[in-house]
DNA sequence: CTTGATCCTCTAGTAGCTAGAGGATGCACA
DNA sequence: TGTGCATCCTCTAGCTACTAGAGGATCAAG
């Protein structure tokens, strides 16, 4: 019988929060050690325990890494989440830049494929010396 | 008058060699320390001097990283670009895997485009507290 | 009581460079 | 011939965002 001390009711460890964030267990001490995520109470032996408020902000910095954000950015907007009452302007900001890169670095990988595409379909797949992606790699008036 | 010593004709050190190419001297200092460009030979007071192979060869390289080819696929195409007599296949097979990371990249970008485009879209510009941005974020229902 | 899972800390490694310290050399100009 | 700045050398450390592994403690189930 378990008896839910009243302080640590709803605590997990650091296995168990990875397994409901989806986020390694090292990645959360990761997380722990540059300052994103708040270090948790610890048992009488060292172990960390979590509670849902670390959960959910983990569940956060795990979306915001997915959306592509670097670990800066979700600083910041972790910051802006935790102050509810300041203006939303930089997290816009925050968002727009990122998007911003992404659409420029989308544009730079359009250009990659052209330039693949032309060079392994003009490949007749003879020898090397006939190649023509090695043939393009030599090229340096080749676009880019 | 420089009188051109016959072995020594058209080498040039490791600055002027950046300057034609476009990659930086640590860099290419770099590519010596892990194999990509040969050591070159050596002045009496220890000044790397570069000849025209060693440009095109660091061409090759500047080119292959410009279409985004990792280091270790630029030394499979380095060391087929030396050996023409081999089968241009496996050449071709890196451009085309590469080809197919590049795809992938774009879609999974464009997944990432449509989302950020949606948060920012939404945002009225208000307080954190109604910012659809930290909203997106916190809400783990969202696609991807 | 034992066994296996989980936890701890710490170090080192990944890619592809970049930056800086501290010192030697080369080259142009007066 | 000197002087002074540019360039070169090696070596170490840092960047992003983790990942892997060593070596050891602890927990929880049977």
């Amino acid at each position: 019988m378990t008896l839910p001390s009243p302080a640590a009711s709803g605590l997990r460890p650091i296995g168990k929060l990875a397994a409901a964030t989806g986020v390694k267990v090292p990645t959360i001490r990761f997380y722990e050690e540059i300052g994103l995520l708040p270090a948790p109470p610890r048992t009488a032996s060292d172990r960390r325990m979590y509670d849902d408020g670390a959960e959910r902000r983990l569940s956060f910095i795990r979306h915001a890494r997915q959306l592509g954000f670097d670990l800066n950015a979700i600083r910041s907007l972790l910051d802006l989440s935790d102050h509810p009452d300041r203006p939303c302007a930089q997290a816009n900001a925050i968002a727009e830049r990122h998007l911003a890169e992404v659409k420029q670095k989308i544009a730079q990988l359009k250009a990659l494929q052209r330039e693949l595409s032309r060079m392994t379909a003009e490949c007749a797949g003879g020898q090397v010396s006939a190649c023509k992606v090695i043939e393009a790699l030599h090229d340096h008036t080749t676009s880019l």
